[in-house]
DNA sequence: AAGTCAATAAATATCGATATTTTGTCCGAA
DNA sequence: TTCGGACAAAATATCGATATTTATTGACTT
């Protein structure tokens, strides 16, 4: 009998699934930065085979999310304000590249990704898929750049940045910002097709966001 | 008796040895771009079990030399024109902020470093270890620079240049070009200080592999 | 003859067990 | 007390076997 998929059917690969638990675990700091990763104990955790987490470990040092020390195993990726510095000279530097080649290349399914992915973003403000929806805004801007390997950079340096925000978090997070504003302006002048003021607009943007987590990161 | 590593004994990993193998396979084409890569199949040739290879595989999607296919295996990256021109426009950029970072940090124990590789790099013009000596040597150049990630990709995309030179070494390989002198223009440039005559010369010295090889890389 | 579906073959993915290496601890000698 | 060194415990790395999934073949229907 070939039951239809309905509850217990396993949707991808355990490495898959192992893989994309453990990145969200480290990027919300469930698995806090410079820890020590026993494969024994994610193993039952995540209620699977040694092999699969040892391969999605290996796939996360893609993500330059997990370190890996041949013969002693691996550990969460430390995190300091040096690397966040770097983290943030690399992402302006590589997403202003793809910004500008992005908009000159505007389609119509370019401009309808963004206005959605905008729209998304601002109908989630205060809940908790709103990193999502702001991930996917930023990346629509960039996803017209014909370059899959600097798309990529991007998407992992975003996904390093986040981990930031995270650390952040704990401290008093008022900000004296208009971040929807920030973000329409990135917005407006994207729809525009102005790539000059949407880079301004959103190199800004980042440096005003990083100039603010760093009051926050004192602990590091 | 403990007896001294001299024959037989493991150096590493199992892992990182069938990293270290097939790395080098498909960088200098032993293993094609796009080929399907067999797990039994390599398990057989590298002496290991599948778990080493399956791992050393998933390392190798960091340095995107490996393309991995969810339940469907593994294959070696795919080459093409359009790539490759990514990854020139991409190294340009970032290897020009690493020198132009690199050089202004100058010290008695980098300028050695330099002194050094390049001195090598001569000598081994012609020989088999000449590739080795001139990454070393490009590396060297913006060793100095305080920001691991930067390097990381700065080297990661040398390496995938360096499969494209193999891809067209196939052609009659005189190229119209002095190339120690090119070097010696960005070294004497580092040396003497001059960030930005260093970062002139080496832009140029790859845009000008770039267009060379282009003209050999028809069959792509 | 073309397309579909089932049966077979091949390859991937995963598990459980074991060997190897690293880490931690305790004891004795300087 | 401190520095090594052996022993014990823990963790990593690796293997071999098996379960799942994907690819292939070939008969059967239209």
């Amino acid at each position: 009998m070939n039951l239809i998929e309905d509850t217990s059917s396993r949707e991808t690969s355990a490495t898959r699934a192992a893989y994309l638990s453990l990145r969200e675990m480290i990027l919300v700091g469930d698995l806090p930065a410079g820890q020590k990763l026993k494969i024994e104990q994610l193993r039952t955790l995540l209620k699977v085979g040694a092999s699969p987490v040892r391969e999605a470990l290996s796939l996360l040092t893609s993500d330059m999310l997990v370190e890996r020390i041949d013969q002693r195993g691996f550990r969460a990726a430390p995190a300091s304000i040096a690397n966040f510095e770097e983290i943030l000279t690399l992402r302006s530097t590589l997403e202003d590249m793809a910004i500008r080649q992005s908009i000159p290349r505007a389609t119509p399914e370019w401009e309808e990704r963004l206005v959605l992915s905008h729209h998304k973003m601002k109908r989630m403000e205060g809940t908790e898929t709103f990193e999502e929806a702001h991930k996917s805004f930023h990346m629509a801007l960039l996803s017209n750049v014909d370059a899959p390997m600097l798309e990529r950079f991007c998407s992992q340096l975003y996904d390093l940045n986040i981990r930031y925000r995270y650390l952040a978090a704990g401290g008093a997070s008022y900000q004296n910002r208009d971040i929807s504003a920030e973000h329409e302006d990135i917005f407006d002048a994207a729809v525009r097709g102005d790539a000059e003021s949407a880079s301004i607009a959103l190199l800004s943007h980042y440096r005003l966001t990083g100039e603010y987590l760093k009051t926050q990161l004192g602990s590091l």
